[in-house]
RNA sequence: GGUGAGGUGGCUGAGUGGUCGAAAGCGGCGCUUUGCUAAAGCGUUGUACUCUUUAUCGGGUACCGAGGGUUCGAAUCCCUCCCUCACCGCCA
């Protein structure tokens, strides 16, 4: 959520800086002006009425105790009442249709974004490792999988529809090797405290992130939209100190937490259909910092190192790209996304998003700390993924594929898996 | 799912219709005293919004889990919901 004062104050800025993200919103932003000034128009008769009444209440309560009459403020209080119930309704709908409307505001860009119209405009900002090259064609993770009965596609279709995967055997035991693996190198060697998040979530954790109320045909919702499963860990973990105030003493917090991930796709059909690209279900272990405000974008460079270093220890050829304005999810000020190679699909593939929300997603969950002079503020929330699970997996075993059709574990991972090779 | 108890400021905890944003204590901050520490004394100490202001200062409104109701007036009375605790039932 964007702050109303800066709307209020600068309403060319935000306005110039929205339209960098290429959607028409400065139609919003005269709505949201129009209604913040009505409404405190509107505050300020309440508020003034509302004196008046005290004022009066605390005569008659005099009054009464004297044993004087007091009928004649009692009639002039009774008077004003139809009036100040009226203006307190009237507050109320200003209120929340302000709020409405900027909840459906996105982030402003960060100053130094790249502007851009779409992901084509996305700057690269460095790349790790080569691809790894075969003297043969490189089989696809499907045709690896099918062959090592690493997952079952078509009885995950069976049980629980199209999109879903169910992980066999080895290929099972790979995927949680991975897990332990990443929660290990995450907690052990880059310090963030490890949690076990629910799954399950309340309608205002994501509406403090941002997945609500704008994206909710995202959302896999349960008890009328009350809850929801999360599409990320990202929601439990920023909303875990929702509506506190911190201590500045007690920032930065990094977090790390594996869970399963939600996601309907519902605009995406069609798209990656083949495999486990994009599924409805898959397992992420993801990063979230809260920080104050001056750290954030140093934290924002260190986050992303911590979830290239997965790829880097893996030993898998990846590139780090910029999103420009256009490509920039709405609660986002800067993104970083690392992509991973996979042979078999001779393309790269997104396994993390590392971002800074500012102070977005803090504004729409009210996580606050007191900084040392006393004054509370704002913090600013980060997250990336530490990595997608689903498609680390593919770009694993496509890229550590051998000749024969076997995959051979990378050494940090083997004593995870147990294994040196799979057959 | 059932029954009971309860949710008040950073914490403990008073307050059962009026002058209560809320006693008292603790904690925090400031000052004084003091060789240091400790202790004592005095003062101060919530959040949001809004008006005024260059800003501070200041004025006002709201907030005693959330929402609604009764009333001239609600922390206090009534209703609904949420949450916590205890016990019972069911279940991993």
């Amino acid at each position: 959520m964007l702050d109303i004062r800066l709307i209020r104050e600068s309403p060319e800025f935000v306005r110039e800086r929205l339209a960098t993200r290429g959607t028409e919103l400065a139609q919003l932003i005269d709505q949201v002006l129009e209604i913040d000034s009505e409404r405190r128009r509107l505050e300020t008769q309440l508020q003034q009425l509302s004196a008046e009444r005290n004022r009066l209440s605390k005569q008659i309560g005099m009054l009464r105790s004297n044993n004087e009459p007091s009928s004649a403020p009692e009639a002039k209080v009774r008077a004003m009442g139809e009036e100040i119930a009226g203006l307190t309704q009237a507050v109320a709908a200003a209120d929340e249709s302000q709020r409405n409307l900027l909840l459906g505001i996105p982030n402003l860009p960060h100053p130094n974004a790249t502007i851009g119209a779409d992901a084509s405009a996305n700057p690269e900002v460095r790349t790790w490792g080569e691809k790894p090259v075969f003297n043969y064609q490189p089989l696809d993770h499907v045709d690896l999988g099918a062959r090592l009965g690493l997952f079952d596609l078509e009885r995950a279709a069976k049980i629980s529809g199209s999109g879903f995967v169910c992980f066999t055997n080895l290929g099972a035991r790979l995927q949680r090797g991975l897990i332990q693996f990443l929660l290990d190198l995450h907690t052990i060697e880059h310090g963030y405290v490890e949690i076990c998040p629910p799954h399950l979530v309340r309608r205002e954790c994501m509406v403090g992130t941002g997945q609500l109320p704008k994206f909710e045909e995202d959302a896999y919702g349960l008890e009328e939209g009350q809850t929801f499963l999360i599409p990320t860990a990202e929601v439990p973990l920023t909303n875990l100190h929702r509506e506190e105030i911190l201590s500045y003493r007690e920032l930065p917090k990094y977090f790390v937490a594996h869970t399963p991930c939600f996601r309907r796709e519902a605009g995406s059909a069609g798209r990656d259909t083949r495999g486990i690209i994009r599924i409805h279900q898959f397992d992420k272990v993801e990063l979230v910092k809260v920080t104050r405000p001056e750290t954030s974008y140093e934290e924002l460079e260190k986050l992303t190192a911590d979830a290239e270093n997965v790829l880097k220890i893996l030993g898998l050829h990846y590139r780090v790209i910029e999103l420009c304005t256009g490509d920039l999810g709405f609660s986002m000020s800067k993104t970083y996304d690392l992509e991973v190679w996979a042979p078999g699909q001779g393309r790269y593939l997104e396994v993390s998003s590392c971002s800074n929300a500012e102070d977005f997603q803090a504004r729409r969950m009210n996580l606050k700390f007191k900084d040392s002079d006393g004054k509370n503020r704002f913090c600013h929330t980060l997250n990336g993924s530490g990595t997608a699970l689903a498609r680390l997996y593919v770009a694993l075993v496509e890229t550590c594929q051998q000749p024969d059709g076997s995959i051979l574990i990378p050494e940090p991972l083997r004593d995870y898996v147990r294994v040196k090779e799979i057959r």
